[in-house]
DNA sequence: CTGATGACAGTAC
DNA sequence: AGTACTGCCATCA
């Protein structure tokens, strides 16, 4: 029951991320009630798909940079995030810059 | 049930 | 700053 929750709270925050922002798996997992839950939040992103219709690509690991298992995966998310405005630096971008929520939604 | 794995995170060196 | 180890939680063999 909580576990569907869980997903939910994720799916509601990553729909929520605003293009050219971007959030970590820690930080959505906070969100959605589980502090350390990043883990499932990749898991529940994994079993989403590339086509599930849900900014998946804000989402980045905590040093800002791109996890995906897949390269080509990676490169086409960098590639969407670029294009949102999201500038990268040697496969990582400044999350710090784009941190979402940032401090001004806190 | 035990052990291993994973789109992670935090701390230590 | 970059690398290594450990911790958490859920799923799979």
């Amino acid at each position: 029951m909580s576990k569907a929750m869980f997903e939910k709270q994720v799916y509601l925050l990553l729909a929520a991320i605003p293009a050219g922002q971007v959030s970590s798996y820690g930080q959505l997992a906070r969100l959605a009630g589980k502090p350390n839950g990043a883990r499932e939040v990749g898991r529940l992103l994994a079993g989403l798909g590339p086509d599930c219709g849900l900014p998946w690509q804000r989402v980045l690991n905590a040093q800002g940079a791109i996890s995906l298992p897949r390269p080509g995966s990676g490169e086409l998310q960098q590639a969407l995030l670029e294009a949102e405005g999201i500038v990268f630096k040697n496969g990582r971008c400044n999350l710090k810059k784009y941190a979402w929520p940032g401090p001004e939604q806190v």
